[in-house]
DNA sequence: ACAATATGTAATGTATGTTTTACATGGTGA
DNA sequence: TCACCATGTAAAACATACATTACATATTGT
């Protein structure tokens, strides 16, 4: 699972703090996804996408694994 | 976090069983996911979606909490 | 040089998602 | 009635998401 947090990020002009701090998680959980290290939780998936405006597609991309 | 899952296998005529092979997960999570036990990860809500060719905002209805 | 800010990172603990195994119940068809 | 199928459910074990605390590093402005 990929995603463009940090160009959302960027495009809002914001730091790993302030956006955590709008989708109510901390700063660190942030940097993780941003890193990829793990996957948002669906509900993290909806605020970023609701704070966003956008759609949860527009910020993860999911790749098929098997065919 | 809503979901209706039920609809879609409806739709597709096919059984929690069958649904969780498609999808590689158990008879037992699509059956707690739609019992509303918990919600699913952001990966098996974009298989669900990618299952039944609809958006992730198509199958789950995600409710703002606070203001 | 110093302070402040943004980001990376690591350890520990907790909560939640998922599997496995197993059993119970209700409906349906022979 | 009996067998079969779909669904509900529960416990134990495991994997992952997230919080908290803490420290490190790089950049920038003064």
């Amino acid at each position: 699972m990929k995603n463009n947090i940090k160009v959302w990020r960027a495009k809002n002009d914001m730091t790993q703090e302030e956006l955590s701090k709008k989708v109510g998680v901390t700063r660190q959980t942030i940097n993780a996804i941003e890193r990829g290290k793990y996957d948002p939780s669906l509900e993290l998936a909806f605020s970023l996408a609701s704070f966003f405006d956008c759609r949860i597609e527009d910020i993860f991309a999911y790749e098929q694994q098997k065919e």
